[in-house]
DNA sequence: TGTACATCAGTGAACGCGCGTTCACTGATGTAC
DNA sequence: TGTACATCAGTGAACGCGCGTTCACTGATGTAC
């Protein structure tokens, strides 16, 4: 059952698509070839016709998913950035939400490729961030750069924390909210700085 | 074999901080019930003499873990705690260091009972931290809460999307260094607010 | 205090299972003539 | 354009391996008399 090759492509970046979304939804190791072929709508011994190992699917899809992230974001001001990643509906949807919220404590036990397609994604994401950033608050292209680092770890910090708490926590929910309104309150006061 | 009761309890307290560090080290996935008991100086087939399943001792690794953390944040300051917590020595000590930073996005796909753990561990962490922001700006509890929380969240964000970087990346000393000095700023010139 | 017996922490072989990967095979697609 | 052949995406059985867990066994400890 040979198949086109525009179709060939299109299955492999299915592949890719649906690792991202399952690798974010129960990890790197909760997610095998087979069930995730078969997510894809294939039998797992294909796998190795569009990638020599696991490990290389996993970078694939590192960075298919930061860089929907990134897409995400293109025009998003900053307040809403933050109202929307610190958030429940976030937070509650690992498959379709962030990956390197969902993965970094993955990604940091795996082989340095894969961990430097997140530092990549992660430079791309800020790339985009500063844009925004350096509009907001008449601040210069060094110091946009060193707000939206620090407020992406932050924000990552409120959403994965808020994830090991119990699904219905107080403190789950709590999280979410002091962090969400600790990083916006001097955001709508920087006129004052 | 048998063994005095004290030195089997003994044995099993060694089993359960061997355990704590090697997920902090290797995530749970990443360290079996076999090596696991090797490390302590047991064979495996005694581990079920002690806990009735792994995911059991990973419950009791994770109290482990963050009571440690916990004792070590006693009569620390918040300047102190953040200069030791956001510090490459801390990023690159994963075994020795914050069991919240190296797990909680594996605790996340855990059991309710694993996440329960880390709830509370987060909830008795903060106690600790409170004390000290209490003292540290004239706020009051609830303020206190407010910013402890978000100051965990902040350091724990920081640490993993650090550790998400290749070894070697300037990124990943970036993230650090911008995280340490942005948290560090507003509370040396507390002050004034 | 001494003896006989029960307990149970620790051992190491064995279990079924799912994992990542390999392989011979299929048959439609792509190519050479 | 039509025909013959090579290619290779996808299939499904099979591989060795390590996993969590079970089990019969050992022998020092703990207990009853």
């Amino acid at each position: 059952m040979k198949v086109t090759k525009a179709q060939a492509q299109e299955n492999r970046a299915r592949i890719v698509e649906t690792a991202s979304t399952l690798f974010r939804e129960r990890g790197y190791d909760g997610v095998g070839v087979a069930e995730l072929m078969a997510a894809a709508g294939f039998t797992h011994g294909g796998f190795y016709k569009h990638f020599r190992s696991k490990a290389d699917l996993m970078a694939e899809a590192a960075a298919c998913g930061i860089s929907q992230t990134k897409a995400r974001t293109g025009g998003v001001d900053i307040p809403e950035f933050i109202n929307r990643y610190i958030s429940r509906e976030h937070r509650d949807a690992r498959g379709s939400g962030c990956t390197m919220a969902a993965l970094c404590g993955d990604a940091a036990r795996q082989p340095e490729a894969i961990k430097a397609t997140f530092a990549a994604g992660i430079e791309s994401l800020l790339t985009a961030l500063e844009r925004e950033g350096v509009t907001l608050d008449t601040l210069d292209q060094r110091k946009a750069r060193a707000k939206m680092i620090d407020m992406l770890a932050h924000s990552v910090g409120a959403i994965v924390l808020s994830r090991a708490c119990p699904d219905d926590s107080p403190l789950a929910d709590e999280i979410l909210e002091v962090c969400r309104s600790e990083i916006l309150a001097p955001l709508s006061t920087s006129v004052d700085n």
